[in-house]
DNA sequence: ACCTGAACACCGTTCAAGT
DNA sequence: ACCTGAACACCGTTCAAGT
């Protein structure tokens, strides 16, 4: 309901209309919309063009072709990650929610995760202020300064690789009729930590993985903080 | 040079050849080579058929269409992933060479990470068998059967994220021209440890994290096997 | 400056017609 | 049974023509 602002339902002739019925923002975001609904594979600049109201062509007014749009459309995603708990709070606590917010703003666009996880950020500006505000956290905590990125990028993996199995359709590795060719499996399964409240099989393995993480590394790398108050109980 | 054998240049007309030029097998190994050489996004099925010298309909005489093919591409992939080590080696060294070998299958096929990263294993046989020798392992090592499914998602969630990573261009967030606004990220940037020999910057944050989650998974959940002998050094 | 409309070379898939 | 050839409804993109 938002696109349709002053009779935008009327067939438009050739030719330059009054007032200019796309911008590059309206895209961007119509992009996304499409995006989350059908899919980063259903998903086309013709679709799109038809949900705007469209011509294909009109887009390229706008836009320098499809890498342009997706590129935005990614700037917009990762803008949703928070960052300042790096500024707050202790080192543990800070990388903790600053990955929860990473995985959640990613698995609020389920669909665009793999369309970004191996493209680059060329230009990004406020990725690139992100990453600082997150290095100055880990060097306030003590850390080494050659270690600090190994550490986020390995992070950054389990993250991007939570969010697209939280979006992957559940059970993936159910037995099935397989069950009894593979007991153990299918024991394993039956058993497993279901939690007790709203969380997900993903989120379940997403908090053991990243207590793991995060855990791992102060216990690799000690640094005061850490020794001091073990956040983990 | 494999796929030339008898006379395969000569055009063929209409009508069924005297000895079937395709195959099931033969389509999905040029499938397989196809995805590695042009990317995921670049390849199609028409492409396919003009590296086998054929028209593309024809191809729909071996295989359902391309979800079908792209299934069993991935099969493929993942027949390469050694899972025997949690057959003879204590848990921390099966679960460190499980993985590394998961990481590589997929390195080894870069292009297909992320067309299979959410794709189901509808039906899979040998993955599952898998699986059931890593579930054994952990169980053998005296993990309580609701934490193994958990776990095991955690490391693949990291896996497959650091497999993406490996094959994204390098320096993906180097700050460029945008150094000055972000002094503390150039300088880890700068500074961070690269290691001596030729791993990449990527090896090392896997091994980084790996080494982490898996102290850090042994730390939360102790066993007996993990208690007597800490494998780390 | 900003939209339409026609055109281009693609894409995955179907199906009748050949042998 | 297995290939060709023509056809279908798509795809991303370009560009002249309108206003």
């Amino acid at each position: 309901m938002p696109t349709t602002e002053k009779g935008a339902t009327a067939k438009r002739g050739a030719g330059r209309p009054r007032t200019a019925v796309l911008s590059r923002e309206r895209i961007v975001e119509a992009a996304l919309d499409l995006i989350d609904e059908v899919g980063a594979e259903t998903f086309s600049v013709n679709l799109l063009a038809a949900r705007l109201g469209v011509r294909p062509s009109s887009l390229y007014n706008h836009i320098a072709g499809k890498d342009d749009l997706l590129a935005a459309v990614q700037e917009v995603i990762t803008d949703a990650i928070d960052s300042t708990m790096f500024e707050t709070q202790p080192w543990a606590n800070a990388v903790a929610g600053w990955a929860r917010s990473y995985r959640e703003a990613f698995i609020g666009h389920p669909h665009a995760i793999p369309l970004f996880a191996t493209s680059p950020v060329a230009g990004a500006i406020r990725t690139m202020e992100m990453y600082e505000r997150v290095v100055h956290g880990f060097e306030r905590a003590g850390w080494p300064l050659q270690r600090i990125i190994p550490a986020i990028v390995a992070l950054e993996c389990f993250i991007l690789g939570s969010a697209m199995d939280a979006v992957a359709p559940p059970d993936l590795f159910h037995p099935g009729d397989a069950a009894e060719h593979v007991p153990t499996l299918a024991a394993a399964f039956a058993a497993q930590d279901r939690g007790n409240g709203a969380r997900t099989e993903s989120d379940i393995a997403f908090q053991t993985g990243l207590a793991a993480m995060i855990a791992g590394l102060a216990d690799r790398d000690p640094t005061p903080e850490q020794r001091q108050a073990p956040t983990r109980k």
